[in-house]
DNA sequence: CAGGTTTATCGTAAATCGACGATTGACGCT
DNA sequence: AGCGTCAATCGTCGATTTACGATAAACCTG
């Protein structure tokens, strides 16, 4: 048995764009606010093109501390576009595809 | 002549996509936090449904008082996604569809 | 089990945001 | 000239963001 990927299992479905306007302007809002750091962009764009995990790699890739990298990662968790799973002592993020289709839809929108 | 429209004139070309990819990041990051509350959003929407321009009428749609719209309205000029324009005693604003465009292709490109 | 890695959390400090009321500025009208 | 209207700006407040170092928690490895 491999040690392959012990991450990004699921892959939840696309959430559906809301009915409602005003709640789409908050859903969006939500979206845009945790993209609104140069950084958390690029954390994005690691994970997409390593479509899959990857750890702390993210550290070596950017010019910040570990700490603050940390806080990224929480916000893009808590907007629901990454999810991460601890694997050992390390822990293991990956693109949540559905919240970045949601969220492509949303601007697509516009 | 009719009293029309003295608002959204020009009309910018779409700028492209910054080819470097950590420009690009900054950029879309800049873009998406002009995006990240939702006043704004209903704000763009507004202007974007009544193509064209509109004025303190936007004060009457939100429950927001006018100087917190003014503030809004003015960190999405200083995105560059809307224009406003004096016309007489009202100002008038209007969406920059190059700016908009330049938002969807930098999301679609994630 | 002791030690080393890896990551999250805490505490802190500076900066920015979001909202409001009050004021100022610009303009058309009478 | 003076008045009313519309919008931007100012000043203020509390809350949030961004960054960091230091600390704590979880987990392999020897």
């Amino acid at each position: 048995m491999p040690k392959t990927a012990p991450c990004c299992p699921p892959a939840e479905p696309t959430p559906p764009v809301p009915a409602d306007e005003s709640e789409a302007n908050e859903v969006l809002a939500r979206l845009a606010k945790a993209l609104a750091h140069p950084a958390r962009v690029a954390i994005l764009r690691l994970l997409v093109r390593h479509e899959g995990c990857i750890v702390g790699d993210i550290v070596d890739e950017l010019p910040l501390a570990q700490s603050t990298v940390s806080q990224h990662l929480k916000q893009l968790k808590a907007a629901g576009l990454i999810r991460g799973e601890v694997d050992g002592p390390r822990v293991c993020y990956c693109v949540e595809p559905g919240a970045v289709a949601l969220f492509k839809a949303l601007v697509e929108g516009l």
